[in-house]
RNA sequence: GGCCCGUUCGUCUAGGGGUUAGGACGUAUCCCUUUCACGGAUAAAACACGAGUUCGAUUCUCGUACGGGCUACCA
């Protein structure tokens, strides 16, 4: 059978808290799935539990997949498409009208049982080392319409008398759900409960609010993540009793993101207990206050987050790991996802930031430092070179410039951009401390007379390249009859303060040769006072 | 407990009746290098187990073990 239907696909998360990776993975691949196909992917809101309700989860979910880049073309937060309302909440009136049809057909009934009395039969199943399941082998036990003539119904009905509608499961059927992963899974009807369809507040339940709008709304393809397996059926059977078994959409159950050690589903937890975040963006719970760190926060970058989270249960038949948006729609199949849960991996996606990182223009990295280097300016003593005759801060425009040299020294060193001011900070702000241990080590007298000379030099040289630099530093090592190696550390220390940084010539030039001796001035006094402290101390 | 799903290096995975079982992350060593990195190279590292089918099974079948999920008037 072939289906010309234009796919539709859907993510539908609930408003219960931020969103967990793993469901950005789901979108994702909903997403991708759409656009493989020239199809739509719908964002669809599954408040009906009132209880649960989140203040903010909304709004989260939508910015999430803004940051992630994966957009719906209908959805709350969206275009409002020809399906709309998108909120379950808001179409709370439609599935009342879709579970009568279902009781007037024989496929569901009222249920009046309360719930202590099903929990009482269950801790007593429980106790008996059994369990409880409201289905044919009790349901005529039970307190339900199936028990009572029409009068009797209709008589608690108009008493207020609250009740649930409950799915009446055939007795011996065996329902069949075809996955687009994992083939066929069969499950007897016999396996199954008489699960609650609609709620005594009115509300929906998942199940049935999930069937009645992916058929409404035209949903071809049901992606979504394992743990709706065992209630797929459930599914199917409600396609059936609503005789729409001939538009039901396929199903594609994906594998779960799993703790990186141990067992166990990801949890918010793992993120506390292993310092990775779970969450694309930081979060805020508004009742508790609980705060959790989000990727973009963490100095992520969502192509690689996204690259990443597209290779948790995912992979194309060649060995490629780099893969952009693009090229993910292009490659994406849903044959090709796996079975097997994927164990999350820290250490990889930090890779995969460093790999995008790279790959960033100095251009785009300098944007995203630049407000990091001002808040850092604003805290910390400005920096002579970065100030005017006036004392005041360089403007934004002229401190992008600078930073956008700077982050070209830097990026192939670090993995996150919010690495980068603690890995060049010295690029803005002059040394407060130099590190005396290298000095102490490596220092000989007649080093003295060459940063004396190296400083004289660059004072009078307003903008020079790196290689000028290098050969000055060259020369005047050789006429003093040094290695140019031998004093190298030493001025990377005298400039910055650190034995260890950014390529040292290119630090220079960048500084300015102004800049630059004035700091090998300060640095060289500041350490002969040392050593001459510390020779009078060890006199004595 | 019951039901459902799964099982290739530590991790993500490719492969698929006959392969030196491939790649990536991580780890180790080496090269490059003023440092730290980047980059380059190399190495260690896997088919859960037991039967069956077969000339031959990591690949197919069954069982066992292990792992995961579900078992709410939550999604």
């Amino acid at each position: 059978m072939i289906d010309h239907k234009k796919v539709r696909v859907r993510f539908a998360p609930s408003p219960t808290g931020p969103l967990h990776m793993g469901g950005v993975r789901t979108a994702l691949y909903n997403y991708l799935f759409a656009k493989k196909h020239q199809g739509d992917f719908i964002l669809r809101i599954e408040d009906t539990d009132q209880q649960r309700f989140v203040a903010g989860a909304e709004e989260y979910i939508i910015a999430s997949l803004k940051w992630c880049g994966i957009l719906p073309n209908e959805g709350v937060g969206f275009a409002e498409g020809p399906f709309s309302p998108y909120r379950q909440s808001e179409r709370k009136d439609l599935y009342k009208t879709y579970v009568e049809t279902l009781i007037r057909n024989g496929h569901a009934y009222y249920a009046f049982d309360t719930a202590s009395s099903l929990d009482q039969l269950r801790k007593e199943r429980e106790q008996q080392g059994s369990s409880f399941a409201y289905g044919p082998q009790n349901r005529h036990q039970l307190f339900n319409s199936l028990n009572m003539t029409a009068a009797e119904v209709l008589q608690r009905l108009n008493e207020g008398t609250p009740y649930v509608v409950r799915i009446k499961v055939p007795e011996n059927d065996l329902i069949v759900v075809h996955d687009l992963i994992r083939g066929e899974v069969e499950m007897h009807t016999s396996q199954m409960d008489d699960k609650v369809l609609f709620k005594s507040d009115g509300m929906p339940t998942y199940h049935l609010a999930n069937v009645v709008d992916d058929h409404l709304m035209e949903i071809t393809h049901v992606i979504r993540g394992e743990e709706w397996l065992p209630s797929a059926p459930l599914h199917v059977l409600l396609y059936k009793s609503f005789g729409w078994e001939s538009t039901m959409p396929k199903f594609a159950h994906l594998p779960l993101l799993l703790k990186p050690d141990g067992n166990g589903k990801l949890s918010k937890r793992d993120g506390d207990r292993l310092g990775f975040p779970v969450f694309p963006l930081n979060w805020t719970d508004p009742l508790t206050g609980e705060q959790s760190k989000g990727y973009k926060e963490q100095g992520y970058i969502p192509e690689a987050f996204v690259n990443m989270l597209a290779h948790l249960g995912w992979h194309a038949a060649d060995d490629q790991e780099i893969y952009s948006m693009e090229a993910l729609i292009e490659a994406f199949s849903l044959e090709r996802v796996s079975k097997s849960g994927a164990k999350f991996d820290p250490d990889k996606t930090k890779w995969y930031n460093e790999v995008y990182l790279r790959s960033s223009t100095d251009q785009h990295l300098a944007m995203l430092f630049l407000p990091i280097v001002q808040e850092q300016l604003t805290k910390s003593i400005p920096s002579r070179h970065l100030c005017t005759s006036a004392g005041h801060l360089i403007d934004a425009e002229s401190l992008l410039a600078y930073c956008n040299k700077a982050v070209a020294l830097v990026k192939d060193k670090a993995q996150f951009i919010n690495e980068f001011w603690d890995l060049c900070n010295y690029l803005f702000v002059a040394p407060i401390t130099i590190d005396t241990t290298i000095l102490a080590k490596k220092w000989k007298p007649p080093y003295e007379t060459f940063f004396i000379k190296f400083a004289d030099a660059l004072s009078t040289l307003t903008s020079m390249e790196a290689t000028q630099a290098e050969k000055l530093h060259t020369a005047i090592a050789n006429d003093l009859a040094l290695k140019p190696g031998e004093v190298m550390q030493l001025l990377r220390i005298m400039v910055s303060g650190q034995g260890s940084g950014v390529n040292l010539f290119e630090m220079i030039a960048l500084l300015g040769g102004k800049e630059s001796s004035t700091r090998i001035e300060q640095n060289l006094k500041k350490w002969l006072q040392t050593l001459s402290t510390d020779a009078a101390a060890s006199r004595q």
